[in-house]
RNA sequence: GGCUUCGUAGCUCAGUGGAUAGAGCAACGGUUUCCUAAACCGUGUGUCGUAGGUUCGAUUCCUAUCGAGGCCA
């Protein structure tokens, strides 16, 4: 019996009331079904009565007296009790509880999977940073949110293409290239550069690589030089890291190409066509304030050059005209002003602006060092990149750390207690566990102990029914957290089902005791064993961290 | 000044229009002849920043305000 199962039973019979005529009223199509902080107030618990009591004409406990007696009527339904203001608490048999142990096993992978998103296209655009250097912390924590919520979008049926946008047009790159020019003079880093140890190795290797004598070219064309073969070794770097970290983006996208193919030339034409455009002091301007942006934009300056938004409206553009239905980004707080005029370049081809285009803005990593923190800068050498944090805590401490919190709140890291304390870390509590059922259903394998018996019934003991209702909220806890948008929701359920798993083999045994003989209770518990197994497994797939088979 | 995120236990952070607000860490004590002790059990702390409002019910929604971070002017 899962929660979904319990608000269908509901609906169910509320229906069969308005039937009957003994209830008027517009039956809604799913009702709440929360599990009660405490226990004596059932399994599971509802609120309809509260909700729909008022409409239609009752009083709520009036109303919740009417609803009980014919969810009596209800298999697997045990018990229904009415309680303060009309509360209606459920009590549901063992076997019905326990036969989910035999759905999730028979579902494995596909267990929590869902068909809310079937058939929608989705962009994630994600990371993104410039190739201007290595991914710092703050990519990173994309990185491990943006991936994993690709990887629920995917589980709900959405076909997820996750997307790079690489900025390699402007005047960050020129100062690139001539961070770069100078470092391989062995002159200082120009004013506006970029210095550190990355930029040394940059500019040596791409003096080695290739054949020309740059340094003898001038410096215009020596720049250039260094600019391509830089950006394009940092582009690699860049790619490398992702993958190490298991982050494989379909589609990176070099904002140049949008020049080089004249896209941005294309879709200004096309919002000229649709008179957004206006021209004023020599320079080309969009008409975002007809889309509730404070200002009008420039999109072509007066000397010609593009402004930063031009490739924006080009790169919508193009990702809407390969069939993307919904294309999300994701963004740092730092660029939460760009929000309106995004939203409103949307709205200027004629599109839905959070529908069609849809913004997430996450908040700053903070490097904090014995609780004080610590401003990241390349000069004092504190920047922290993404290989610097994998080598320090591992790929799924990294990730794990990164995607369990809200990306509404701003996350300090703590290298030194990273360092120092792996194992305060709640995902090797996770992953503990979940080799734990991988053990434990070998042992029962060597013990004689297999799954040819299911008694659900004989799932009795308090910390089943605790597993059992954890168990069955998984598919919910995904859905939520593709409609919200939060992948951290599956990190803090996994971290729930691990505490009641490891509270069950504390008090149940799959195999067991020596000289014992092998019950119908030990055949069934493996059943519960191995679901438990599957979700805390499909969790972590879900964060793209390894689900270890023994630690 | 405008926009925005956050404010919950000593620390790091979850959570929710409902019943007695949670976890981990930190502190102290306990549990192992037998499936992984990276585990389990016990002991305690909260004006859910403050003030109003909506509601049968607000920590959750709304308004104002204070504080912290970020962007913009």
């Amino acid at each position: 019996m899962t929660p979904n199962q319990l608000s269908e039973a509901i609906v169910a019979a509320l229906r069969a009331l308005v039937a009957a005529g003994s209830l008027e009223l517009e039956v809604p199509s799913e009702v709440v079904v929360e599990r009660p902080k405490n226990r004596e107030h059932g399994d599971w618990a509802t609120n309809v009565a509260m909700q729909l009591g008022a409409k239609a004409g009752l009083k709520p406990r009036d109303f919740a007296e009417l609803l009980a007696s014919e969810l009596q009527k209800s298999a697997g339904i045990e018990k229904v009790e009415i309680a303060g203001p009309g509360f209606i608490n459920l009590f549901v048999s063992d076997s019905a509880a326990g036969e989910l142990a035999r759905e999730i096993v028979t579902a494995g992978a596909s267990f929590g999977r869902g068909v809310e998103y079937q058939g929608l296209k989705i962009n994630l655009e994600f990371v993104s940073a410039n190739p201007t250097g290595p991914i710092h912390l703050g990519g990173t924590r994309w990185a491990a949110v943006g991936d994993s919520l690709a990887r629920v979008f995917e589980f709900v049926g959405a076909e997820v293409t996750r997307e790079y946008y690489f900025n390699d047009h402007g005047a960050q790159i020129d100062r690139f290239a001539r961070s770069l020019l100078a470092a391989a003079k062995n002159e200082p880093a120009p004013e506006d550069g970029y210095s550190g140890a990355y930029i040394q190795e940059i500019a040596a290797r791409v003096l080695a690589e290739t054949a020309e004598e740059i340094l003898s070219l001038p410096d215009d064309q020596a720049q250039e030089k260094f600019r391509a073969a830089g950006v394009e070794l940092m582009f690699q770097q860049i790619r490398e890291s992702l993958h190490e970290f298991g982050v494989d983006f379909d589609v990176y996208f070099h904002e140049n190409s949008l020049y080089e193919s004249k896209a941005v030339e294309r879709s200004i034409e096309r919002l000229r066509e649709m008179g957004h455009i206006f021209e004023e002091d020599g320079a080309i301007w969009l008409r975002s304030t007809a889309f509730g942006d404070d200002r009008d934009r420039v999109i072509i300056k007066s000397d010609g050059d593009a402004a930063y938004i031009a490739g924006d409206i080009a790169y919508y553009q193009d990702k809407r005209s390969r069939g993307f239905d919904r294309c999300i980004y994701m963004l740092g707080a730092d660029h939460h002003g760009y929000v309106p005029r995004m939203m409103a370049l949307c709205a200027a081809f004629g599109d839905k602006p959070g529908e069609n285009m849809e913004i997430l803005i996450g908040q700053m990593v903070n490097l904090v060092r014995g609780g004080e923190p610590v401003r990241m800068s390349k000069r004092a050498g504190t920047v922290v990149t993404m290989e610097d944090l994998v080598d320090v805590v591992g790929v799924d401490a990294a990730r794990y750390a990164l995607a369990r919190s809200s990306i509404n709140s701003s996350l300090d890291v703590d290298l030194e207690q990273l360092t120092k304390k792996t194992n305060d870390n709640p995902v090797f509590y996770v992953q503990y566990a979940h080799a734990r059922t991988k053990q434990v259903a070998k042992n029962a394998v060597s013990l004689g102990v297999d799954d040819s018996e299911f008694d659900p019934a004989l799932l009795s003991h308090e910390a089943e029914a605790e597993l059992l209702a954890n168990l069955s909220e998984f598919p919910r806890v995904v859905a939520q957290a593709a409609q919200f948008r939060e992948p951290h929701r599956i990190a803090r359920y996994i971290e729930v089902v691990a505490g009641s798993y490891h509270r069950w083999y504390d008090n149940c045994r799959v195999t067991p005791l020596g000289g014992q003989e092998v019950e119908s209770v030990h055949r069934t518990r493996l059943w519960l064993n191995n679901a438990a197994s599957i979700v805390l497994g499909n969790g972590l797939a879900l964060l793209g961290v390894s689900a270890p088979e023994r630690m």
